[in-house]
DNA sequence: ATGCCGTGGAAACCACGA
C-alpha cells in the first residue's frame, strides 16, 4: 500500500498538477495540506472522476487538509486538533482507511519568531505531541503525516546556519518535533536514508529548485506496528519541476500488505 | 539578507507563505 502526503499551495491552482501525479503515481491514500479553498469549493468532481474519494477540511483562503483514497473506505474521526477550542484554523483531519489511522496535519509556519504566531506554533506542537500521546497508546497502526513546518537536523537544511533564527528551525521548534518522535515514532523517510541529503521544499524564487536549496520539512511518523511494514519511501522530487506547480514536492511511502 | 514568486480574495493592493 502506498501513502503520499503533498502540500499543494491551493487545490484548485493546482489542479491540474494534482491530476497529473495522481495519474503518474497512483498512491491508496494521500494527505493533502494548504487547499487554500473555502469547504464549498473543494474539487470534488474532479477528485472523483480521477478514482479518489476524499473527506477535507477547508478554509476561505487558508489552510485546509484533505485525506483522499482510491477505492477504499474513509472513516473521518477528527476534523480539528483537540486542545483549543478557539483555534480556527483548518490544519488537522484524521480518519481510519483500510484499519490504519491517518492523521492528515499542516503545522504553522511560526514566522515571524520570537512572536504570536512562534508562540501559536508551539501550542500547537504541545497539542499534537498530546493528541499523539493518546494516539500510540491506542495501540494500532498510526500515521502522522503532512507539513509539519520543521526541519528535524542540519542534514534537512541547505544552509543550516541561515536557517538558525527561522521558526522552522529555531532550537524550540526542533526540541518540540524531537520529543514527539521520542514517544516512539518513526521518521520513514530518516529510517530509510540515515544520511542522505533530502529535500521536500523549495522556495519559489532566487532559482531554490535549480540550486538545489531545498528543505526537509514534510514527515511521515509511524507508530511501532507500521515502522515494521515499511518497505519504501521517496520524495517525488521531479514534480516540484513541472509548470504551475506547487513549492512543494509529494512525499511517499511503501508498506507491506 | 531579502517574500525577488505564487496564491487567493478583494479591489486594482493586500495577507500570507518558509
Amino acid at each position: 500500500m502506498k501513502i503520499a502526503t503533498y502540500n499543494v499551495n491551493g487545490v484548485n491552482g493546482r489542479l491540474p498538477v494534482l491530476l497529473r501525479w495522481l495519474e503518474e503515481s497512483a498512491p491508496d491514500i494521500v494527505c493533502l495540506q494548504e487547499l487554500k479553498a473555502p469547504q464549498e469549493k473543494f474539487p470534488e468532481k474532479a477528485i472523483e472522476d480521477a478514482g479518489y474519494h476524499a473527506i477535507w477540511h477547508g478554509q476561505k483562503s487558508w489552510n485546509g487538509v484533505a485525506i483522499l483514497s482510491k477505492g477504499l473506505d474513509i472513516t473521518e474521526k477528527s476534523r480539528v486538533l483537540p486542545g483549543d477550542p478557539e483555534d480556527s484554523h483548518s490544519r488537522y483531519i484524521e480518519a481510519a482507511v483500510n484499519g490504519i489511522h491517518i492523521g492528515c496535519l499542516y503545522l504553522p509556519n511560526g514566522n515571524p519568531a520570537p512572536g504570536p504566531k512562534f508562540d501559536y506554533k508551539l501550542r500547537w506542537f504541545e497539542r499534537l505531541t498530546r493528541h499523539a500521546a493518546g494516539l500510540l497508546a491506542s495501540d494500532s497502526p498510526v500515521i502522522l503525516t503532512g507539513d509539519f513546518n520543521v526541519m528535524p537536523t542540519e542534514l534537512d537544511v541547505y544552509k543550516p546556519e541561515r536557517w538558525v533564527d527561522d521558526a522552522l528551525f529555531r532550537p524550540e521548534t526542533r526540541a518540540a518535533f524531537k520529543e514527539l518522535v521520542e514517544q516512539g515514532w518513526t521518521d520513514a523517510i530518516r529510517k530509510l536514508y540515515p544520511d542522505e541529503k533530502i529535500y521536500t521544499f523549495w522556495d519559489y524564487f532566487r532559482n531554490a529548485y535549480g540550486r538545489d536549496a531545498g528543505l526537509r520539512i514534510d514527515h511521515f511518523l509511524l507508530s511501532p506496528h507500521l515502522d515494521k511494514r515499511l518497505i519504501a519511501a521517496g520524495v517525488d522530487r521531479h514534480v516540484r519541476g513541472w509548470e504551475k506547480t506547487s513549492d512543494h514536492a509529494p512525499v511517499w511511502i511503501e508498506l507491506a500488505d
